[in-house]
DNA sequence: TATATAATTTAGTTATGCCTAAATTTATTT
DNA sequence: AAATAAATTTAGGCATAACTAAATTATATA
């Protein structure tokens, strides 16, 4: 069995590799605050098991073995997260930071439980999706919000789920996964975007918008 | 934070405490599979914490801090089996294992959460009694099986969960805390009781009738 | 092309928690 | 009271996974 440190590893590099391949061990020590040093021994112990391809100064990638494991990873720790925020009612500002340390413990039988109480979701509480038991995902075209101009219409599609306080924000605003809005206003100078929820309007700084993915992006002009 | 490993200790101490006061190294090395010389070893570090009393050759007790913790992770550990058992429906001969790994990592809050749904317990599914959120353990009276004479009437308090085989077939008898029975017949010389539940007679060995605790035992003899 | 800077690796250290083997202490017999 | 048996402790190791500091390699700049 892989210790938690080589699954959050497995884990750490699937999600950096989706967004520019290869993987530095600056960058992989970076997202998982470790010294890079620490990365690298890992990594040789991973590539000894045959679950990374590595060249010494050249990245890291995934093996098909690798990236199943990691991809069953994000499946426990997103089923769990939705399985916490709609069975037990934990704040979804909540469920990321207990999923992180059950994600390595619970049991297939438990997680296929879950699985068929949910009714076989396929994304979690900030729109993540989920991916099913053979590890295949559907990912949405979704694009930042800051990428928005004025009148453009949309619906929220994900929300980065790492910062609690950020979550807890942008919740007030009811802007969870589905919900739709429209851009009334985006301040000149890198200013913020003034948005219409359902008839309540809202002031989204910059770094807020950041963090949030939309999707059926409609520009009133061509329709 | 303690480790899962030293919140393990203080759970086997306190079990062991139970029944007989002080526990040796040898007997706490035994209970969890381990050397004497890791006991030794793990215990001189919680009685720098200050969760156990100790004097070389003399065994070991908990302090009321250790106490609290013991009481805590096992508090953990049966609101988990009964939620696991009523909430996804894992079999109850495959929750002990279960929350046996989840015990060291569910917060306090996901725990609270569990005791709402359940409507604040007092028994996991073996009949072992959760200790309320002050560590308090209702304690109920009952004797193991072996020690029933034909003719007594009694309903199973509680069954050992360490087997899960041995669970398996108890369960084949429908023996579960709550259930009532009347022994018919002990065979002699250390054979087998035979018992009639609901109707339904039953050959049980002496040696699963040791993990089989009754309480209520009525004599009719003296009714 | 040579050099400076940045990234990465190697080597050696620390801490946890387990192990075995040998030495020591305590308890039990005779 | 001495010998034996049992329990306990000490000492030395192993594996994991982190760290720091120094050495090496790659890349960018002049």
């Amino acid at each position: 069995m892989l210790t938690h440190a080589a699954e959050d590893y497995l884990k750490s590099i699937y999600k950096l590799q989706e967004k520019g391949g290869k993987v530095s061990t600056g960058i992989l020590a970076e997202f998982l605050d470790v010294k890079p040093a620490s990365a690298t021994g890992m990594i040789k112990k991973l590539k000894a098991m045959k679950l990374v391809r590595y060249e010494r100064y050249r990245g890291v990638t995934l093996t098909a073995a690798g990236k199943a494991v990691a991809l069953e990873i994000i499946r426990h720790h997103r089923l769990l997260e939705l399985y916490l925020f709609k069975a037990l009612g934990v704040p979804w500002d909540g469920v990321h930071e207990e999923a992180e340390k059950l994600e390595h413990v619970i049991s297939e039988d438990v997680e296929a439980r879950m699985d068929e109480f949910l009714g076989y979701p396929t994304a979690d509480p900030h729109g993540a999706p989920i991916p099913d038991k053979n590890g295949v995902v559907i990912q949405t075209a979704s694009v930042p919000m800051t990428e928005l101009k004025t009148g453009q219409s949309c619906v929220v599609a994900e929300v980065s789920d790492s910062d609690s306080a950020l979550l807890r924000h942008i919740g007030s605003f009811n802007l969870y996964p589905g919900t739709a809005f429209r851009v009334v206003d985006v301040a000149p100078f890198e200013g913020p975007f003034t948005i219409d929820i359902a008839g309540q309007e809202a002031v989204i700084g910059r770094e807020v918008a950041k963090h949030i993915f939309v999707e059926q992006v409609q520009d009133p002009d061509n329709v």
